[in-house]
Formats: structure tokens, C-alpha cells, sequence
DNA sequence: CTTCATTTATGACTGTAGTCAGTTTATAGT
DNA sequence: ACTATAAACTGACTACAGTCATAAATGAAG
């Protein structure tokens, strides 16, 4: 057997803003938290290489130093961890595309732009992001649900507030609920992102349609 | 080994609209049809009476009387079988969802009308409704991803038409294309379809988000 | 009817996701 | 320090989806 590692590595990750227990966190809970990351990142490195269906669990396991059946006290399943590698990837990548908005434009440009930086990130890797994008609405575990509800939260949230700007700048009627605008829009990058990744449209149709139906779900505005 | 059926029962299944060649059918394509006629029965009641994980496709392959491996000469894959199954069944339900309908009703009316009758559908039977929805976006073979687009441009095009007679009637702005608004209001649907089978809703909540989020998109007529 | 080529069928077999009974390790109590 | 309880870990094992080399069935050609 591998010898183990004894938690030498920085193992400050980043931390959550709504955060102040750093004291109750013994030997346990370190561990716990350090193989997680372990296994976040073996996933993350051996899925990339290798793609999700030639990556096996054992060899994910075998990467993190743990046991097969260790792996599944952290994941329910292979498409669980997946989800795991792709929800922090994906609220940075959210957030960066938010920071990356010119104030002044066109509400429709903006969003135009905002969904095109999203489809980028998926399309690195559009096999690991169909399987993403079929997993990532039916969450496999709670603590899987929260992570998704939060990154969901995070992007009907700054979407609601490009949406509140465009009613303030008249450039919007004021009368909608901007969450729900923000759900609307959102399911129209969503829909024309499975389509795309199921085949139905090419990468250079989607800007396009995203386009399209943004524009109505907008003229809703006018 | 149990004694093969010889095709003795009445084959004459739903025949689709657009079909003229009756005569170039001889007994190998008969047979073949037969036999995935019995493959999907057989997956249908197996999946509706034990579930779709709790039932093997050793257990298919015995109730429609043939090999283990020719079960997979006919479906790619165990939810590839799911999604020809609810197939057939889909389109029918979208059908009389859509001739149900009261002509004269407000556009909103109909809308949450007709994708609640679609959602019963799935009420039934919630697991299997949401491994379908997993599956339906990304077809597993070209078989299936036919299949699909077959439903979507049925719920499309009778959507649009919906949309049109809102148009003429002066209950939607003329200038959209019906087509573009038709599948924003499927979004609508889909989405809080996901968000109802993945947990994030209740089914009482259900209708009410729904009618919410289509008011958004509709409201696109004032 | 008899080849022969091609399509379709078959089930023993393989690889792997996920389980579970048994073991180790951490913590709390004394 | 020692012990007891609970939490976390482990890898041999199981069940099953899907494959593949071989065999049967079909139809075409003679």
C-alpha cells in the first residue's frame, strides 16, 4: 500500500463568505475536508484527460489515495462527482462573465455576451458538459441540491439586477418581477445550450438563436 | 429454451400519417418490426411496474421473448429504451393536450392548461419522468434524435399556431415570430418541469410558477 | 432445390459502478 | 493514560449494462 499523506499540503482553500467556525474543526473534520479536495481534484485532472467514461472510479480513488469504497462516502455516484468538479468551476466562470460586462451596453447585448462567455467555458469539453448539463437539474444528493441551488441563486441574482438596471434606464418595463425575467432569460441560454450539445444546433447557430429568443423574451420591455 | 411466437397476433399497430410503402416488406423487416414492437411492450410494462433501475435488461430481453444481446441491436442503451417508450406515448399526450383546448380562451389560459395536461403525464410516474427528461435533450442514436425533433415540431408548430390566432385576435404583437415565441414558452415549461421532478418545487407550487413565467414571456404582446 | 452473401440473433463473457461486513481511527469520558 | 462509542475507511464482492465471436435465418442468384 501507498504510504499516506499527512495533510502537509496548504490546505486553506477558499472560503465561503458566510463563514465563522474555524475553531470547531478537529483532526476529523480536517481529514475529511483534505480527502474531499483530494478527490475533487483527481476527478477533476482524470476526467479532463481522459474523458468521463474511460476514467474509472478506482482509478479516481486510486489518484486520491483512498479507497474504492471511500469514494462513494464522498459521491453518490460518477455523474455526482462530476457535478462536484463543475459547480466551482462554473460559479467562477459565472461570476467572471458578470465582471466582464460593459455597464453602459444594451440590456440584449449584454446578455448576448454574458451566455456566449458561459457556452465557452462548456465548450472546452462539450462531452463532460452534456453529461453536466443532464445531471446538474436533478441533483443526486442534498448537499449536491444546495450547491446547485446557490450557483442558480448567484446568476438569477446578478441577471435580476442587469434586469432592475434596464427598468431604471427605461430601457425595460418596470412592471415585471425581475427574478422571474432573470428565470425566463436564463431558460432560454439553457434550452439553446442543450440543444447545441444534443446535436440539434451547431456552436455557430447558437449565438444567433440565443439571440433570437432573448430578443423576445426582452421586447417584453418595449 | 421457450417456444419463439410467431407473429399470430394482430401487428397492425399505429401507423403514422405519412406512409405508402406497405408493399417492400418482406419477413425480414416484419420480423424486425415485430420484434422491437415487443421489445418496447415488454420495457413499457417491466419500467411501469418495477421502475426503471429495479428492472434488468436481462428481464426485457426474456419478457419480449429474445437474446440478451439483441435487446442492445434495437436501443443503444437501457434510457435509450426509456426514451422510445415514452416516445410514442409523448406525442399522443401532447395531441390531446393540444385538441382539449377551448378556442376561445386567453392565450395564458390555454398555455397553463395545456403544459399541465403534458405535466400529469409525468405526474404519473415521476421517476421515470425525470430520467426521460435527462435523456430527451441528448438522443442517444439518430433513431431517437429523429424521434425528438418529430415531437418538438409538433409542440412548436401547434404552439405557433396558438401564437397566430393570439396575433390575429390582437391579443399578441403581430411583429414575433410565432415560432421563436413557441419555443420560449416551452422553455417556460421545460424548466419548471426540471425544477419540479429535480425537487427544487413542489407540484402544488407547479402551476403557479409556470402561469408566472409564461405571463413574462406573453406579456411580450402588450 | 442448392449455394452463397448478408443481415440478424444469441448468450457466454467482460469491465465497472456501487455495496457491505468487517476494520481502523478519532473523540469524549473517566 | 485507558476505555468505550461513534465516525470514517476499506477492498473483496455483487449485479448488471453492454460487447463480441459465433451461429442461425433470410433472400438472391443459378
Amino acid at each position: 500500500m501507498v504510504e499516506r499523506r499527512k495533510a502537509l499540503s496548504a490546505a486553506a482553500g477558499a472560503r465561503t463568505a458566510t463563514e465563522q467556525a474555524p475553531p470547531p474543526m478537529g483532526r476529523r473534520e480536517r481529514n475529511k475536508q483534505e480527502k474531499l479536495a483530494r478527490i475533487v481534484q483527481a476527478a477533476r485532472v482524470l476526467f479532463g484527460e481522459k474523458g468521463f467514461a474511460e476514467t474509472t472510479t478506482q482509478q479516481i480513488a486510486e489518484a486520491a489515495d483512498i479507497g474504492t469504497g471511500t469514494l462513494f462516502l464522498y459521491a453518490r455516484s460518477k455523474e455526482d462527482l462530476l457535478v462536484m468538479v463543475f459547480k466551482d468551476e462554473m460559479i467562477e466562470t459565472a461570476r467572471a462573465a458578470f465582471e466582464q460586462l460593459r455597464e453602459g451596453d444594451p440590456l440584449l447585448d449584454q446578455l448576448v455576451q454574458l451566455f456566449s462567455s458561459m457556452m465557452g467555458y462548456h465548450a472546452r469539453d462539450p462531452d463532460l458538459a452534456r453529461i453536466l448539463l443532464k445531471e446538474i437539474m436533478f441533483p443526486a444528493a442534498p448537499d449536491r441540491a444546495a450547491d446547485i441551488t446557490e450557483l442558480l441563486q448567484f446568476i438569477y441574482g446578478e441577471l435580476g439586477e442587469l434586469v432592475t438596471d434596464a427598468q431604471k434606464s427605461g430601457d425595460f418595463r418596470p412592471g415585471a418581477d425581475p427574478i422571474l425575467v432573470a428565470e425566463n432569460l436564463f431558460a432560454n441560454y439553457y434550452m439553446d445550450l442543450m440543444a447545441w450539445l444534443g446535436g440539434g444546433i451547431s456552436m455557430q447557430q447558437f449565438p444567433d438563436r440565443l439571440r433570437q429568443h432573448l430578443a423576445i423574451t426582452i421586447s417584453a420591455g418595449r
